[in-house]
DNA sequence: TTCATATTATTGTATGTACATAATAACATG
DNA sequence: CATGTTATTATGTACATACAATAATATGAA
């Protein structure tokens, strides 16, 4: 394989060293407990440094991708464990997906000042109003989630939009933001005066909290959401495999 | 705070510099988004290189404990999901993983005829005795969660294992058994009056139930796993990519 | 042939230096 | 007071050098 590098490129040498490292790891030569070319003779072959070199392999290895040993080389790692989920869907989407018709018991639509946590995710100040939009959702005999949710002023949703619609939905066809990334936190507490109220159930009965930090395809924050659960209403599914 | 670094000791400088920085990380002075001290400053105080003390940062970047913005500063990263899906390690490994050392402070065999819904899981009848394995685990402080497992007779465990050992790897090493699907449910509930014993918690407090539906390679079910959590140490987080 | 020792290969640790880039603060000007 | 410019601050990139630690291999002695 040619190695290549550019030291013209604007790309930082450490990245490229990077990229082309993930090419050899995807390399069937390389396959199969293989040992890679030894530090001293790669960083020779692509005349940068054996320190810039090791930034590179350095965060591989934190990946999981490469394993080193003194003494010995480096290989690609054996694979790994990768998690594929329904959780991507929007909540109207994840309810059409089972089957179950949804009723809003109450939509509110607010300009806010962020928290401090809700600031620090969008990494933006706390002294511009953000759109805040709470929803009360559930089924015909009653409603099971209360929602929270706030959006990155970047978004350019104006509060007028039609949220009956799912959010997603809205977010690409209207405003060009494609979400695509979504970490979720899931925690179980006790219901405080506002969500049992919201929820009709007792005052310090268990909850499901759903935290969702989504982002778009740069990776950039755009919404948070608070998703609130009666327990006896819900149960969040996750399938692993390992490949 | 008083920052130490041990020059005498035998622990490389960047991974003491790595646990120091960890400990700041968790120092309430910088949380909400406060710096840490600039890297000129911090490398002198630790009277080590900016080169070492930036491969410590460099890890905890990685790992998403930490952000950067040149200009700008260093802060402890928003309380995070994990980068990686943590789903499929066995309880050891992802406290391991998440660098929190476990305690055990019930270990109890017994073999047992399974419920119908094991059986059915499972695939057997109920009139043939199973393994079921129960354990009290968590930090130094007390415990947090309580295990209840069963086993697939196919999987042949004794019951004489040693169950200090990570359960994924017993199965691997000594009984060929290479588990590689997970399926779980996670949902909130109120602690029952065994649970809150267990757990040291109020009977009627929130407790996050993960269940989880283990397979090996050829999809045959082989553990069935019940994880009682109480609610205010456990936050199960998983990431979403749309592909 | 076996074992002990030396050598080689490779990664790991650490430093200091220099410059680039981005963000913020300070200052000047209209 | 608003705007633009400059200086300062802090991280990011890159390098050369030196030595340490570990593991594998080669060599020589018994």
């Amino acid at each position: 394989m040619q190695f290549k590098i550019d030291h013209k490129s604007p790309i930082p040498l450490h990245i490229q060293a990077e990229n082309l490292l993930r090419e050899l790891i995807d390399d069937p030569q390389y396959q199969g407990g293989k040992f890679l070319p030894n530090e001293v003779n790669l960083s020779k072959q692509l005349a940068i440094s054996r320190t810039t070199l090791r930034q590179a392999l350095n965060k591989l290895v934190y990946e999981g991708l490469l394993t080193r040993k003194k003494g010995v080389g480096t290989k690609v790692a054996q694979p790994s464990v990768s998690s594929k989920s329904m959780n991507w869907l929007s909540f109207s989407q994840e309810m059409k997906a089972r089957g179950i018709p949804i009723k809003n018991f109450e939509l509110h639509l607010s300009w806010v000042f962020p928290e401090e946590k809700v600031a620090n995710f969008f990494e933006i100040k706390t002294d511009k109003k953000i759109l805040k939009l709470e929803r009360l959702r559930g089924r015909n005999e009653g409603p099971f989630v209360y929602f929270v949710s706030y959006f990155h002023p970047r978004v350019g949703l104006t509060g007028e939009e039609d949220f009956t619609r799912p959010l997603y939905e809205i977010l690409e066809k209207e405003h060009m933001v494609i979400a695509q990334l979504s970490k979720e936190e899931i925690s179980a507490r006790a219901a405080d005066k506002l969500i049992s109220g919201k929820l009709d159930t007792e005052l310090g009965s268990p909850i499901l909290l759903r935290k969702r930090f989504v982002y778009d395809q740069a990776d950039r924050p755009i919404e948070y959401n608070l998703g609130y659960y009666r327990a006896d209403s819900f149960v969040y599914t996750v399938e692993s495999r390992r490949e």
